[in-house]
DNA sequence: AGCACGCCGACT
DNA sequence: GTCGGCGTGCTC
């Protein structure tokens, strides 16, 4: 400001810095055009050219009058939105986000715009054919209606062409606002379904010896020739095959696959896909809180006085949707909105057809099964308020709340509230408490078993802390029997993995025309073929890990990859027949139990069954309906399912949960049983659990049968006090990555031992992970412990300058480097 | 993320 | 020689 007159005012030159929705490290500044000085504001997107042709939308960030010293900033092309579409709360969050994480801010806005609020110059725009013109159109309107009524679809860049002009996105949304088009990446119309991209191969190579010769053609182009024999493969046992599974299973970049494209070898389909369907239950509208019920409400009430944060620690089936439903109904009563997070699989459950019947028109529902424009208008309604209550999956973090009173976090101590892949790799749970804090809301914590983190600083006074000790209407918590796998094996009564007692329990709640769940935190048949003469297992050929032999498609598969090939009778090795399966998974499990239960109607739930559009859903609303009997799972049928006809759970084998080389592996086990547990006799009836273990006298088993959650949290941080784990440290993963094996050992002990100058006995490693390869890629670890009284940002501070001086050396260029913020 | 640039090996 | 494949660096 240097007390210019008035009226040179809109002469100023100004600069915007603008966040773009790609991983880049730093933002860009761009120039404002005088005559866009007064629509550019803070929130709002523009749109400009970034690099040599590619037009994307991104965000203003700040406006500034400094003009960049060094190059000669680009001029904004135009400015998308009338209104900004990001408050200034989100823009704090993100740039919180951005440092705690230690990610770009562009990972942080990718996650957090839906897709269609990202429109990029091959975005297509499509004609709404039934759509009669009632307004007047501009002479450019015109000409873009006419050529899309000729032609149906255009992209951006083609209708730059058309009108001779860059400007082309206020026309664009222009149309789209009087309803005469729509942009085909987002489905706009209810019964138009969601289109899908499907690869064909050319019928010219579907001639035998026409695809012979395409294999010599191709020899030299490995990542194509790739693409084209996964293809093949894929073909065999499906006849429709998406892009997005090829491309990810062949390790086939966009470029390669473009450029098989364009060679006329594949050719890409759109199709409609279905959606998932909806069912109905009989929850009870206007129901009374019970008196345990009541006090926890208190309790919460009186705790929001002092403390922002309340830990609501109620056992499985106390009731605690009833308590939230009462918040929202008082938090909406102040004018207020409400975020309500779950972790995604409940998602599809009852609990959001409750919520949602509760309050009505007031609630939207926001999670990665919807599609674009079903998220922008979430988005939008969002924005403009008329969204009262959000359920969400973690990504509901990002939406643009303006009056946020209350955040609900239910199920807590779910790990699925932690991104892992791609950055930014943020803990939902964590970010939420934050959110809560920028919109001065408060925040509940929703859990029968708290992470450990959570109910230390409730302890701690940093959170309140709730009990509830009572399960709703009376219901006792079940009763719980541990068997011995081993003792049961000596007096033969094991057939298969099922002990005498499991079987007879099972006949019996059957009989009853009751239902049971079955745990096995384990998919696939069996874990690995090994081979009984040489040893020998197979591996996957591209990660460092054993196959598992999945028996539906009777082929060995790599759970990190994808990658498949079909299974072995004979020993690759030594040429032996006798090879044996190792360890078992739930598809074994369903396997036997239909040998043993030939009349009963059993359903597997886990990744693989759940796989398809609808199969979830599915699954979950005929165990409902009570169309099956037995439903075995991995852990998924712990998280939040509630269905009212069960009696009887079964751990098929606990240990199994105890041996993961991970500090929380015992936090974990105790969580996953007793949630498992929980689902047992959830209304009147008594339900009955069954624990199968080897280890029948473990710690865990006891403290969950007995319910004792506060002493499995005492035991736990005896250890985590010992080793310095959270939450007396923190922890930052770095995963270093490269396809040269003895490259990145060199880099890795190189990069360690950097930053173990600055940061010394906090650093350690390089450790070679679990898996240490996956597609290809080796990996080392560097693993940062930081206790509570050394400054994070400081230590954060120093490992981001370790690494920008590691990557200015040449030859670790190319090195690749994740980093991990308390991993989960 | 995309795109240009430049290096490298295989074929006219 | 030259052409396509593929790694590297840059984009305000």
């Amino acid at each position: 400001m240097d007390g210019g007159l008035l009226e040179f005012k809109e002469r100023e030159t100004l600069f915007v810095e603008v966040v773009l929705p790609l991983s880049l490290s730093k933002n860009y500044m761009y120039r404002i055009p005088f005559e866009l000085n007064e629509q550019v504001a803070v929130g709002k997107r523009v749109v400009v050219q970034f690099g040599k042709n590619k037009i994307y939308t991104a965000l203003v960030k700040s406006i500034s009058h400094a003009a960049p010293e060094h190059y000669q900033a680009k001029y904004i092309i135009d400015v998308v939105d009338e209104h900004p579409i990001i408050t200034a709360q989100q823009l704090q969050l993100w740039d919180w986000m951005t440092n705690y994480y230690m990610c770009n801010e562009g990972d942080v806005m990718s996650a957090a715009l839906p897709t269609g609020l990202k429109l990029a110059s091959e975005t297509i725009i499509v004609r709404k054919d039934d759509e009669p013109i009632e307004e007047v159109l501009s002479d450019k309107e015109q000409i873009l209606i006419t050529a899309l009524n000729k032609q149906q679809r255009l992209t951006i860049d083609d209708i730059s062409a058309l009108l001779g002009q860059k400007t082309v996105y206020p026309i664009i949304n222009s149309l789209l606002e009087k309803d005469l088009i729509y942009i085909a990446e987002e489905v706009v119309e209810k019964y138009k379904p969601l289109l899908k991209s499907f690869v064909s191969l050319s019928p010219f190579y579907q001639e035998e010896e026409n695809l012979k010769a395409l294999f010599d053609i191709l020899e030299r182009a490995p990542k194509q020739l790739n693409a084209l024999l996964t293809y093949i493969k894929l073909y065999r046992t499906q006849n429709m095959i998406p892009k997005h599974q090829l491309l990810e299973e062949s390790d086939c970049g966009q470029a390669a696959f473009k450029t098989l494209m364009d060679k006329g070898i594949f050719t890409v389909l759109k199709r409609p896909v279905s959606r998932l369907k909806e069912n109905d239950d009989d929850f009870i509208l206007n129901f009374e809180l019970s008196e345990a019920q009541n006090t926890a409400l208190r309790g919460i009430e009186t705790e929001f006085e002092q403390k922002d944060v309340v830990l609501l620690h109620g056992v499985t089936a106390s009731g605690k949707t009833q308590i939230y439903i009462k918040l929202i109904e008082k938090a909406i009563a102040d004018g207020g909105q409400v975020l309500f997070l779950l972790p995604e699989i409940a998602l599809t459950t009852q609990i959001v057809q409750r919520i949602q019947r509760y309050f009505g028109d007031a609630i939207g529902v926001y999670h990665s099964k919807f599609n674009n424009n079903e998220r922008v208008e979430i988005w939008n309604k969002v924005l403009n308020g008329k969204y009262r209550v959000v359920l969400g999956a973690r990504s509901a973090v990002f939406l643009p709340f303006k009056d946020l009173k209350l955040i609900v976090v239910d199920e807590e101590h779910e790990s699925s509230y932690k991104q892992q892949e791609p950055s930014p790799r943020y803990q939902a749970r964590d970010v939420a408490v934050l959110l809560g804090h920028l919109h001065q809301a408060k925040v509940v914590l929703g859990s029968a078993t708290p992470s450990i983190e959570s109910y230390f600083n409730a302890l701690n006074h940093k959170y309140g802390l709730v009990v509830i000790n009572e399960r709703f209407g009376g219901v006792e918590l079940p009763l719980h029997e541990v068997v011995s796998i081993s003792e049961e094996t000596k007096k033969k009564k094991m057939v298969s993995y099922f002990s005498g007692k499991l079987i007879d329990a099972i006949t019996l709640v059957i009989e009853q025309k009751e239902q049971v769940i079955l745990f096995q935190n384990r998919r696939g048949y069996a874990t690995i073929l090994i081979c009984a003469t040489c040893g020998y297992a197979p591996k996957c050929v591209n990660c460092d890990v054993s196959l598992t032999y999945h028996k539906t498609s009777g082929k060995l598969h790599c759970h990190y990859c994808g990658y498949h090939q079909s299974s072995i009778n004979v020993c690759p090795a030594c040429g032996s027949v006798h090879i044996e399966q190792k360890g078992f998974g739930t598809e074994r499990v369903e396997e036997e139990l239909s040998l043993i239960f030939p009349e009963a109607k059993i359903a597997r739930l886990d990744v693989d069954s759940t796989r398809t559009k609808n199969g979830l859903t599915q699954i979950i609303s005929d165990f409902q309906e009570k169309k099956t009997d037995i439903l075995i799972g991995t852990q998924m049928v712990a998280k939040g399912l509630d269905f009212d006809n069960v009696t009887l759970i079964g751990v098929i084998n606990a240990d199994t949960l105890f041996n993961y080389p991970d500090f929380r592996a015992f936090e974990r086990s105790y969580q996953l049983l007793a949630q498992v547990a929980g689902r047992a006799g959830r209304r009147e009836k008594q339900g009955n659990v069954i624990i199968q273990a080897y280890d029948d006298s473990h710690r865990i088993i006891k403290q969950v049968i007995e319910n004792k959650y506060v002493e499995m949290y005492n035991d736990e941080l005896v250890e985590r006090k010992l080793f310095n784990y959270p939450p007396f440290s923190r922890l930052i993963f770095i995963n270093i990555k490269h396809k040269d094996q003895d490259l990145l050992n060199v880099a890795a002990q190189r990069f360690a031992s950097t930053l173990r100058g600055a940061l010394g006995k906090r650093v350690l490693g390089p450790e070679q992970p679990l898996v240490s390869r996956v597609r290809n890629y080796y990996i080392k670890q560097v693993i940062i412990k930081s206790d509570k009284d050394t400054s994070i940002q400081k230590v954060k501070s120093i490992l981001r300058d370790t690494i920008l001086q590691f990557q200015t050396e040449k030859d670790f260029r190319a090195v690749n480097i994740q980093i991990d913020v308390d991993p989960y």
